[in-house]
DNA sequence: TAAATTTGTCTATTGATATAGACAACTATA
DNA sequence: TATAGTTGTCTATATCAATAGACAAATTTA
């Protein structure tokens, strides 16, 4: 009995997802993965059009996509070239830092304070924090960098009585851990994480520097004191074709 | 300062993803999140149209496609109501298993064994498993299943001279814990997952019974005994758009 | 230098996607 | 029984997506 899954280069039509990004998600894939190797030239359009059962142009509306992503560089006469890195492995655990957990990947990284507001506290909001509804909380827009390249983007809330001041302390050390620790968090520990997928909406392409009909990976999640007190409660989206999750012991 | 992220009903154009694609995508999310009530009607089709600033052509096209896909019901004169519940939350951590996990949410599910076969051992199956590339291991295809619908896809391998039979066991027994108690497995741990999400090829869509465009999540993960020895390597395709996966401690 | 290979540009045609408007069919309600 | 509100169907038009073919432009190789 056999099953050709690994066979499937397979693409779909009127689908409502046009054939040249379906196969540029198939390349980013394939890059990701490794199967199309860094700095080497892809296979030449014809013959990417024959692999993929389209038109020569179909292929070319994928690359042209990826070359304004900035994943290949084509040249007259020469081939396509792959110039990104494989995808980020970020690391998801009892203690999940954006900064030491990308440290091996990568040469730089921070996270910069896009903006911040008071408001009441939303259903879920208040639930992750154990908070009434409509309690005033702290909300911080964040983007996580990563070699120039955006990586993740957050929302983070915080109760605004005890950590009044947090957003100041963010756009200072560009850094959650530490900014906790102004607050006498020394530790905080990842209660839970929910895990979703969708497509990536005008926001997120914007912040994220994403071309439209990309994925993004969301987690929302409670980040806990050692004892149990629940202090952040958080939305990330990360782009997929950028970033895969790994998770480790919680 | 404020940041109008969840006023984002927002939508691209000329993205390679059909405007009707989009919407169907934040309707489904809509009605997971709970923003439309399960057996309410959805407002009016002008409204949504106005909602989602498209003709009202667009949203109708949409809400077909969800009618077809089993999670909406229009009826002329009256509406459109919302079938499907919530989305299902798959819980990953240090034990898990199909079953257990989906019990609180679900009155019935099974693992059906779609396929098996004896293959080489690939790279990264070899690297898993700790086994020599190229090494006989016993491939099983097996699509999950929660009351009646589809939840998950999964290619499992494992080392063929050890679990000689396995294929049969599964079969039988329409459970991984099972066939592997009859080798002598009483318990297995988790050891790594990695998680990403894509496009739904057109394997995919086949398995899942999913409509075109849709987005599946993709976890990658290794099982080990207590004392750490490798048993299996698998590859999951979960829906994102009926199934989230929730972290617990591993 | 000549030939082969590869990407870039152009024209043309077809089908899918999106908008627009009008009206029919059906349901609930005043 | 009207009337208002809703989904269903039809026509028309414009734009995007995909295919097809031809040839130019740049690079590499024989």
């Amino acid at each position: 009995m056999m099953v050709g899954r690994l066979a499937a280069d397979s693409i779909e039509r009127r689908s409502g997802v046009s054939l040249w990004r379906q196969i540029a998600d198939k390349m980013l894939h394939a890059i990701a993965i490794g199967d199309f190797t860094e700095n080497a030239a892809l296979p030449p359009e014809v013959a990417l059009a024959e692999r993929y059962g389209v038109n020569r142009h179909t292929v070319r509306s994928a690359i042209s996509a990826l070359v304004r992503e900035g994943v290949l560089r084509a040249e007259q006469g020469r081939g396509t070239f792959v110039l990104s890195r494989k995808r980020l492995s970020y690391p998801i655990g009892a203690r999940t830092r954006f900064s030491t957990g990308l440290q091996a990947q990568t040469t730089e990284r921070h996270i910069a304070l896009l903006a911040s507001s008071v408001e009441p506290a939303s259903q879920r909001v208040a639930e992750g924090l154990g908070l009434a509804k409509g309690a005033d909380v702290i909300r911080l827009e964040t983007r996580g960098e990563a070699d120039g390249r955006p990586v993740s983007r957050a929302a983070g809330w915080f109760e605004a009585r005890r950590f009044a001041g947090i957003d100041a302390a963010m756009a200072e050390t560009g850094s959650i851990t530490a900014s906790l620790a102004r607050f006498g968090i020394d530790d905080y520990l990842r209660q839970s994480t929910v895990l979703s997928a969708r497509h990536a909406d005008a926001a997120d392409l914007a912040d994220l520097d994403l071309q439209p009909g990309a994925i993004v990976l969301v987690t929302v999640a409670v980040n806990v004191t050692p004892d149990g007190q629940p202090i952040q409660f958080s939305e990330s989206r990360f782009p997929a074709e950028r970033v895969e999750l790994k998770l480790s012991a919680l």
